[in-house]
DNA sequence: TATTGTTATACTCTATAACTATA
DNA sequence: TATAGTTATAGAGTATAACAATA
């Protein structure tokens, strides 16, 4: 090392250099956010992104979903159950053990004032960065989260 | 819209332009690759950046490391506690109701061998990125979460 | 009055194992 | 054999409320 090495700087911060530390941060500031944003609703962060899945994708199957969102089937059984509790969703059976999801008219209500909240909630905590860095942003943590499957 | 928009993309991927699902995605990969490259020492990742902290400023309190860290006082105790119970950090009182915290020997060497897996693991998710992507990530991930607090 | 450490408790998300019914 | 839905269960991290002891 030289001698004149800012050392103080480094053993003052040991997360400096490392940018997992910093996703993480951001990650969990970010799902408070929107954990807070959606509340209003009764919403949780994840059965929301399966309402934005379903919305898209009218008739999907739970497995799908499960598959698109990296969330594991066992964990999507009480998020469907719930959704479909609220009268959000309906079960069409598509063969024996499949059944296509579909948003009921309050599921498509929902979805919209969700989306809405989505968006103010994605303004709050990357309005700030200019175009260019969320640009690389999203390729950057696309990359990331991309690489296996 | 014009009538040449790609309408289905946008239809078929909700979270296209969503930055919060791509950051959250990244973070959950990121810390389950981390979770495992710590596992063989017993670490769970927060006490992992417990140890960086205590390291970095001897004789820190527990109540300075959750401020540090955004751990609650209240999550702090168990970890402490976990981490004392095996030799990893000593408590050295510093007044009637605050404890300085110091790792052992065995505690050093533990640090030195969760260091060398959190370089190895940041390789592996981060190391495909070029370095001024990486600077850009990093500034803008401190961004997100220091906007406040 | 404010802070430190603590206990108790609950919620969200993730993970695995195993079962049934169906393809 | 493989897949869909399900049940049960566990773990990690986060959150709040409240308390005693100390500053």
């Amino acid at each position: 090392m030289t001698d004149s090495a800012p050392l103080a700087d480094t053993a003052g911060d040991p997360f400096d250099q490392l940018l997992g530390y910093h996703l993480r941060r951001a990650s969990v500031r970010t799902m408070a956010d929107l954990a807070e944003a959606l509340a209003p609703y009764d919403l949780r962060p994840t059965e929301a992104s399966v309402l934005f899945v379903i919305a898209g994708q009218p008739g999907i199957t739970q497995s799908q979903i499960g598959r698109a969102l990296a969330v594991k089937r066992a964990n999507m059984v009480p998020i469907i159950a719930m959704l479909e509790s609220r009268g959000v969703l309906d079960r069409e059976p598509v063969d024996g053990r499949s059944q296509g999801l579909v948003l009921t008219p309050a599921g498509q209500a929902l979805h919209e004032r969700a989306i809405a909240a989505v968006r103010d909630h994605e303004e709050r905590m990357f309005g700030a960065l200019d175009p260019a860095t969320r640009d690389i942003l999203g390729a950057a943590m696309r990359a990331v989260w991309r690489d296996d499957g």
